[in-house]
DNA sequence: AACTATTGATAAAC
DNA sequence: TGTTTATCAATAGTT
């Protein structure tokens, strides 16, 4: 269709070829937007020229990504996949891991494990009663810090009585003796020595790691 | 280009528009091919008919992957982010599965137990004792068939003992016989009957089922 | 880019 | 679905 005939192969003439790139890119184009509107049929289009610039064409309200999915189901060709083989592979990986993982867990609560072979009970077993074991000695430990920081408050509790009643004994002797020879200065400001060290707050050590 | 000119839209004759479809199709892949020859152009053109039938033409020595990746750094459209990021939530959602399994399974071990609140370690150490006693009662489910088992073929030995026995005792009576009153044909045709129903292939009853 | 002679595509009919 | 044919549309070569 043209002043002559021409045979299809390569033109190679540079300008020639650009021109009628030009044309008869213009020509599909119009073609694939006729054949949409007459026909209702889905069309996507993508054209790159010799020198890289891309043209496009969609059918209206459709997404290429559409398209592109149709295609995928229909051809059954592989379009994503390599794209994102990595991320596949990971997530393969990871699903394995995890039913490996779930299956574990089942057996060790003992479930599906009628379909196992005696022999295979044995390590399950094992690991049963050692985690059983860590999780009693970590009580035990835990029981036994209880029990510390009780001795302890307890310990606490009688010297602050002790330490109560002492000072009220003096505070008594102190009214007796003024009651008896009258204000005395330095008796007010003499407090005896404590029998021991004491702190007066509370202790309770070790306890905050228990939170 | 026809018998007549048509208007671009919709051809409501359902057969009619079929054959224009089929025609058009042709010509616009006709069109594409001719397009990548002339101008040596890259191509790719995806067309579904109303009908849902896929037509596709995608320039030689490319792969339809190849344009779209083109495709995606030209227009710089969105083509494979959306499948990424289902792939990648996946991905998310399943590792962190695996890590709360992963915990779960140390904990019933018995690892990184010292960090867990005393009342954390009351439903693992729940959940041991009861696997505990599930794998447990399987062994001795186990046991019992064995015993069972064991029992059954101790009983046929017995009986093969018994019938061996017999019928060494019977063959030294014929020979006795023979060689007191000489060969009577009666003797040797006579079985005596066995004194009970004997199996005498050995029974396993239910070890198949325990492979 | 516009023009036009010519080929190519295709609508309608079979 | 394929073939034919009259007509319209696309476009090669020219300006």
């Amino acid at each position: 269709m043209g002043r002559g005939k021409i045979e299809i192969k390569r033109i190679e003439n540079s300008t020639n070829r650009q021109v009628t790139y030009s044309k008869r890119r213009g020509g599909i184009l119009k073609k694939a937007k006729e054949i949409t509107v007459l026909c209702d049929a889905q069309v996507s289009l993508v054209i790159f020229s010799s020198t890289g610039k891309m043209s496009e064409y969609c059918s209206p309200s459709t997404e290429l990504v559409n398209i592109l999915d149709r295609y995928h189901k229909s051809a059954g060709k592989k379009l994503w996949d390599a794209k994102h083989e990595h991320l596949s592979n990971e997530l393969e990986r990871i699903k394995k891991e995890n039913d490996s993982m779930h299956i574990k867990l089942r057996h060790l609560k003992g479930e599906d494990i009628t379909s196992l072979h005696p022999k295979e009970l044995i390590p399950i077993e094992e690991a049963l009663e050692n985690g059983l074991a860590c999780v009693r000695s970590r009580q035990m430990q835990y029981l036994k810090m209880l029990k510390k920081n009780e001795r302890s408050l307890e310990e606490d509790n009688r010297r602050l009585s002790y330490i109560l009643q002492h000072q009220q004994q003096l505070a008594m002797d102190v009214n007796v003796r003024e009651m008896d020879h009258g204000y005395h200065q330095r008796e007010r400001e003499y407090h005896p020595q404590m029998p021991f060290g004491f702190r007066v707050q509370p202790i309770q050590p070790n306890l905050h790691q228990n939170k």
